[in-house]
DNA sequence: GATGAATGAGCCTTCATTCAT
DNA sequence: GATGAATGAAGGCTCATTCAT
């Protein structure tokens, strides 16, 4: 699995091809047949353990008896941070979705939405409690906060100016600002 | 083009076969190479196409003498509303650069990067003129604008909820609020 | 078709490869799918052809004014006959149609039924005419007949003891002896 | 043995793997080699039991003192009757046999081909005692006999109109019919 | 006796590209 | 401008067989 996120993230998941992943691991193809029913079932158990762990470190975040303010931070955190800890497999959870068949591709779909919904009930609680502003559509803003963190996959090098954990910080500052209330 | 734009967009570049190009448009294949050098050309002609008209957009939001906060919400304003006139050339736009030759992948990478930086020099400018928060990172929110406007592609749908009018405004806001100072 | 023809009678179908077909023709295999469609197709192609033709071949037989005795020798020259003229034709026909999808194995298997009717019919009309003992089994008769012939195309050799003209008088002798009133 | 002839006469031998076999039997690939030593050995195997049980019970109607009539009818009766008792290890028998090395093939030819003499030998009698036609050609007539009945496992349904008690006798009066002199 | 893992060859099929017409 | 036919390479997958455990 290692080795095939590695190539996805560099050629995608459609040029490459079987022989490229079991060259990489000098093994024969054969042998991945053995382990995978097919490429699908490999890019499906990569989809379902990334959506999985992150849904699981969400859950944590979201029992913690803290601030909507503070759980919103951990949550970029957690994405944010996630480029160092699970790497490129992002990369690949964004990209290559559509590769699945129309049957898994449903199942990673409703997990991504559950994951987008705890963000959204995340602002929805911090709207009530008044840390957010009354105005905001939850659902856009949800999809809005994915967005600066997502696309970070796209252009972050880990080592360059910024690490994660600064991205993190400067981005946490920014949605915040985006949505608290202006002070008096 | 604009067929195979509407393929790429369904099933991506690589699983995209120049047959099913010329099938969508009943003719053969013969004919596809008389008007293309190869596959990658006509990948390449999007590219260039989408972004050069980007840029120009671009270029004239910026040529007006407005306050940074205006050209800011108008460069979003483009970007969200090209959902509806572009359609789906975007898609391809973002997932399918890695096709592309090291040298026309540049080449794009370029112009992008010229896009970003122009978002950037908007951002300094309203610093500097105190409509923007000191303490921002210019390059790290121009990504974040860039995020959060790109993502939409990967989510919205016509029709739905929100025209892309409502969108923009929404996110503007948003946007706003993330970079202006806070209010005395 | 006929390239493959002697190689599947030779090998058998599953055994026989695209590859083998196109190096026995000196083409290659991207030749080989301009033409058909699937390794499927072509046999379904053989089986459409052979059954089609004889059908055709059959219903002059019939159509001519001769008694059942007469037409019943027509067909059994007709299957016996074919050994030479369509020669290894048949031996794919009778082995290989397990190896069609479903759908085209359905319409194979009614097309094939109905030249086995058309033995009964005559059977049937032999009988009535008094041509034929009363007692018969028309339908197990016809398979017989069958049995009697297309069993040949297993151990038939040309250039043998005997022509296939030797073999059919042979043949229809026996079936009609089999089938004809005991003489008072 | 017994699941592999049934999966054999579903799909043929090229086209079932001994995945599908041990599949069936619920154990592994490593286990079926400990037993055979190779997919052609099991084909042998299959030919091998077959023919000689064939033979066996052949012989022991042959060692009667009857007359040839009576004989042949048993040999018929042996045949047919195998389709209920055998089952469908016949089909295999008939259809796989291309399959067998060359040197394993000429062994089973050989012994078909006994089993075929045989009945030229009771049909040869038969023509001295005056019981059958003296202008029959014997080894035709013995070709015949084997697709008469041989037939029968490509179109015979256990539970259907007839059993294969009346089919065998339906059939060994077709071919007395045939063979034996018309009566003054 | 049986298993799990591996192998290498081969299979059917698809593909981007070429080119004579 | 367009077509039909061909090509060679590669792709996903299956297979019979082997072997250490």
């Amino acid at each position: 699995m290692q080795q095939s996120i590695a190539l996805f993230v560099d050629k995608g998941y459609s040029a490459t091809s079987i022989q490229d992943i079991v060259d990489a691991l000098g093994v024969t193809k054969g042998s991945f047949y053995y382990h995978y029913k097919s490429k699908e079932a490999l890019l499906m158990d990569i989809h379902r353990q990334y959506i999985e762990e992150l849904l699981a470190r969400q859950q944590s975040i979201l029992q913690d008896a803290a601030p909507a303010k503070e759980k919103l931070s951990e949550i970029v955190r957690l994405l944010i941070g996630d480029m160092e800890k699970q790497g490129p497999i992002a990369n690949v959870y964004f990209r290559e979705l559509r590769h699945l068949k129309e049957e898994n591709a449903k199942a990673i779909r409703a997990r991504r939405a559950e994951f987008r919904e705890q963000i959204e009930s995340v602002l929805i609680a911090g709207i009530k409690s008044g840390e957010f502003r009354r105005e905001l559509n939850p659902k856009m803003i949800a999809f809005a906060v994915l967005g600066v963190t997502n696309w970070s996959y796209q252009w972050f090098q880990p080592g360059g100016e910024l690490s994660t954990g600064e991205l993190a910080e400067l981005y946490t500052d920014f949605i915040l600002h985006g949505i608290m209330p202006t002070q008096k």
